[in-house]
DNA sequence: CTTGACCTTCCCATGATGGGAACCAATATG
DNA sequence: CATATTGGTTCCCATCATGGGAAGGTCAAG
């Protein structure tokens, strides 16, 4: 019944916090929404659907300008499918680039620490590689 | 000849900068250097050591605590490599972790990105997903 | 003596998020 | 009705590792 909601059911409603959503508004992400004569925010269906969009945007590792752009784009009836496309395949490249990344850090230090005997002597493969003599 | 060198050189030979090398000394993560009648730092041939053993684990994207741990071990002659190898096993568990988080969200991107057009028609898998149609 | 290259300390910024203080408004309970 | 609790508000600070830059001291070479 009731449209417009405060700001702890907007969080509850999107999964993003209430901290994060007033963050949002100072950083131009998302309009200030209306307020009750209390100075509450108070948040509409659609506002929540953004919010909505927001979260799931960030939870695939989207940056906040990114969101940004992309926003201008969910809003923009007349958008194009590439420019969408272009956003999300470079932010692929980012995400695939950053996990090699992290793989071969892992990879490196498996191999060390599969040659480390994990006891109690001071001999270890992995002091070594960092003191270069590996 | 010369044993002892400026911030400058200690950077260029080690590959930290001189700016980060000055943080670590101010957060305790190696101690302070001798100092000239001028006030300037100098580092002798164990302190550039010393910050090689860093650069080399931020390298393999150990945190900075991590690294002060690291480094107690290092100099402790009767450690245990069993220490040297849990601290190793623990970040390439949290290495893995945040690897395959990136990658979850590759895959879900490229199968989107997959049934985009990427035309000039605003019609877009990407953008329905992220506004929970898709 | 000036110029330029280096050093020093100190403050501010990043990106996304949370913690918490100080204060105001609305509701619920004794 | 008075008070306790809850939940709004703004504002400042912290994270993590790193860099930028200002203001000022020091030194070598021209």
């Amino acid at each position: 019944m009731n449209e417009f909601v405060t700001i702890r059911d907007a969080a509850m409603a999107t999964g993003v916090s209430a901290k994060m959503i007033r963050h949002y508004e100072s950083i131009g992400l998302i309009s200030p929404p209306t307020r009750t004569q209390n100075r509450y925010r108070h948040y509409n269906q659609r506002d929540i659907h953004e919010l909505g969009f927001i979260r799931r945007a960030r939870d695939l590792g989207f940056s906040i300008e990114d969101i940004r752009h992309l926003l201008a784009l969910w809003r923009d009836r007349s958008r194009s499918s590439a420019e969408v496309k272009a956003i999300a395949l470079r932010h692929i490249a980012e995400l695939d680039e950053k996990a090699a990344a992290l793989q071969a850090m892992s990879e490196t230090l498996k191999h060390l620490a599969a040659n480390c005997q994990g006891d109690n002597r001071p001999d270890c493969p992995i002091i070594d590689a960092l003191d270069r003599l590996g």
